[in-house]
DNA sequence: TACAAGATGTACCTATCGGTACAAATCGTC
DNA sequence: GACGATTTGTACCGATAGGTACATCTTGTA
């Protein structure tokens, strides 16, 4: 009985630069297989759900992948002040700095909301939470971190939304940089 | 020989919420022609240019609309500084309070960048710039007026990705309140 | 080498897409 | 009321959408 999990997985990056580049409604089944070099025989054989199970695994690939190279390391810094200091550098290096959009951004402003909110509101709720929580053992009250902290995130979206706006990634890496200085001063 | 533009133009509020609500791909002509109360024959008489023409007419209405309401006041006020506190006040209304999505931010992230690319650059960069100028008038240098502008839209950008997201417009209020303090203290 | 299970390509389905053609209705002007 | 121009509804177009059915190829195991 041997365990096919393996290829599923392996379609999942191709995937998710088709919802990133297209969003949900513009990645067509013929973009997907373009991408993802799988007719739609394999497609559907690996996402029996179709579309919508393909973009909900892209979507806990993100999920898991946020969760474990940055909610869990804010969480768990022996050094919080570090541990914000390197998500700055993770997170750039995620979104290409700033070249690459964030796709749970997009759904959220675009027509996919409603169908995937639940993966939407979390993700957001949980990168404020993990951050808060860091700057709340770096010293801050907190009611101030809960605040600096969702106005971290909100820069970063917001970076990317003027970075792809402009097509200039220089923009994104300002931003950031000023916030990370924002957060860490004193 | 009768001037008919009325009638056009009395269909881009209707326009601009489909094209908000559903992003261009996802706003179809069915969706469009629904919420616009006019048939196919009426809207290609309007547009002929199809739903590019729509689109492109909703956007121009957009930036008209933050060139007068906006950019202008900010570069003209009197009192720049009073300037600022009233952009916070018309774009929170604009925005209702977070529940509207910004259809350029949209733009931005989504599948219809290139096509609109101008546009969506234009938008952003003369808030950018009409915000700079306000700040500098108020007494920032040149370097550090851009940056809190650009830092300001993108706060504003990223407040709607996130009150979309945890479809919560609390937050949006938040941040905005918290952005309008850190650039008019001191 | 035989066999079952999984993987894949192809043909096909219906619905809808954006867009066009055009005749009929409507409207402003004289 | 007549006329020309605009406005509108309807039928229709080819293309493509997402999805299904299924026969055929691979592949791992014994």
């Amino acid at each position: 009985m041997p365990r096919t999990i393996g290829e599923r997985s392996d379609a999942i990056p191709a995937l998710a630069e088709v919802f990133r580049t297209h969003g949900f409604d513009g990645a067509s089944l013929s973009l997907i297989g373009a991408a993802t070099g799988l007719g739609k025989g394999s497609l559907y054989n690996f996402f029996p759900g179709g579309k919508e199970e393909m973009a909900q695994a892209v979507l806990d690939e993100i999920d898991g992948w946020f969760r474990r190279e940055v909610f869990t390391p804010l969480r768990e810094a022996k050094e919080p002040r570090q541990g914000i200091r390197e998500m700055f550098q993770v997170v750039d290096r995620y979104f290409h700095s700033g070249r690459r959009v964030c796709l749970i951004g997009a759904f959220a402003l675009g027509d996919s909301r409603d169908r995937f909110a639940a993966c939407v509101a979390a993700y957001f709720a949980e990168w404020v939470d993990a951050l808060a929580e860091a700057l709340r053992r770096a010293g801050s009250g907190r009611a101030e971190a809960r605040a600096q902290a969702e106005d971290t995130v909100a820069a970063i979206q917001g970076a990317l939304v003027l970075a792809r706006a402009a097509d200039d990634r220089a923009v994104f890496g300002r931003i950031m940089r000023r916030q990370e200085l924002l957060l860490l001063r004193k």
